[in-house]
DNA sequence: TAAACAACGTTATAATAATAACATAAAATT
DNA sequence: AATTTTATGTTATTATTATAACGTTGTTTA
């Protein structure tokens, strides 16, 4: 075992940090192609509304990325910051829904590292038709594919209704996430990473927002 | 001014806490659906993999909505969060954007408080075709069209590079939240309530569970 | 109607997270 | 080359958030 796993175990590192990282992650691609080469925790604060000390505690979760005087050289930290996240490999996907939100998906091509491999759905007046590149398959074969298939990620963009049975259907085919658009919240279904994404969840907290402040 | 909105600008409650609502909410909804009329906090926390504290905190900023040595009626609870969160109301949404997010968007018809009005676009093979009930404008027209209408909310679904300047320019028509589904990163635009959706940082948070859990 | 119970609202405590402070080491300047 | 400056990694402190404890009040049951 790796010094580096074996800091990992020792100190769970809290979610609020993981969730910052795609945030800096972004940021710093945006300065790499401004042209940028180095940037102090200051410097990035300022940008980021964050204070520098937090990004100093947040990078330092996971290594000595910037060297005193000097700051962060930013293509590296970069660099470590996609190590971390896990985009130093691909991951295929599949989206198994094809309503409005599966087939936005389906259509999207930013997705740097995730393949979209196929997509699903039980409509018939759905099954056959074509979203972006693929061709929508009968969601009565999703567990022959994924027999046949070694796939990463499902993206549920089902009813309520068929998400959790959808869920634990794809546990059983060593499937490593779901990334969950429905309204269903999922939590800790065997050995599966989920990560929630409730549209109109953020859509409320919105009019709260607009209501109070 | 009333007694509980004294209390909201006393104690400023914490976004954290704002953000559980929703899901509370979908939760009592299913609850009323399958006709249960009380439920305690400890009822609640166990379905909900919170503790019976942290719901009954969370209450408590608002009001006292339970009763001891009963708990919690449901639809009246479901009521007044439905308040808090501002959906004693209607909203009126227009979407800027219409890519495969700001499509999707559009021909989804199940946002229950939220109205959408009108969807933009600059890119000329878009503007004119249909989405939903909607033929999509020309992005050219956007400033017209909030002079002669009152929009609560616009949802952002433009590239990057286009998000702040928009942000700026429908911040000076009224328009009262953002829901920003760009990949930049919106903070306090003057006078207008933002609500990021970053639909890859989401992706990336899974990528790093799967890696590390 | 009285006793037993349930469950709230609230206060106290513990855990976590964010910020500030600082000693050290590299870089820049004179 | 010496001095000053910069900015890290880390430790200490503060602030925030979540959990637990508990007294009180209303409900249920006998």
């Amino acid at each position: 075992m790796s010094e580096e796993t074996e800091n990992l175990e020792a100190r769970k590192i809290s979610l609020a940090v993981i969730r910052r990282l795609p945030r800096y992650y972004r940021f710093l691609n945006d300065l790499i192609n401004k042209g940028v080469y180095r940037a102090s925790s200051k410097e990035l604060s300022e940008r980021l509304n964050v204070t520098a000390s937090q990004i100093r505690q947040d990078l330092n979760n996971f290594g000595c990325f910037g060297q005193q005087g000097y700051g962060y050289n930013v293509v590296s930290l970069r660099d470590e910051i996609k190590k971390i996240l896990g985009l130093d490999r691909r991951y295929r996907v599949i989206i198994i829904g094809a309503g409005n939100i599966g087939k936005a998906l389906a259509n999207y091509g930013g997705f740097d590292y995730f393949d979209i491999i196929a997509a699903f759905d039980s409509n018939e007046n759905v099954i056959g038709t074509r979203s972006g590149a693929l061709i929508i398959k009968n969601a009565n074969t999703l567990e022959e594919f994924l027999e046949r298939n070694e796939i990463d990620i499902c993206a549920l963009a089902v009813p309520k209704s068929e998400a959790l049975s959808l869920a634990k259907t794809v546990s059983k085919h060593n499937v490593k996430g779901i990334w969950n658009f429905s309204a269903e919240d999922l939590e800790s279904v065997e050995g599966v990473q989920i990560e929630n994404v409730h549209l109109t969840d953020s859509l409320m907290t919105l009019s709260y927002k607009i209501k109070y402040n």
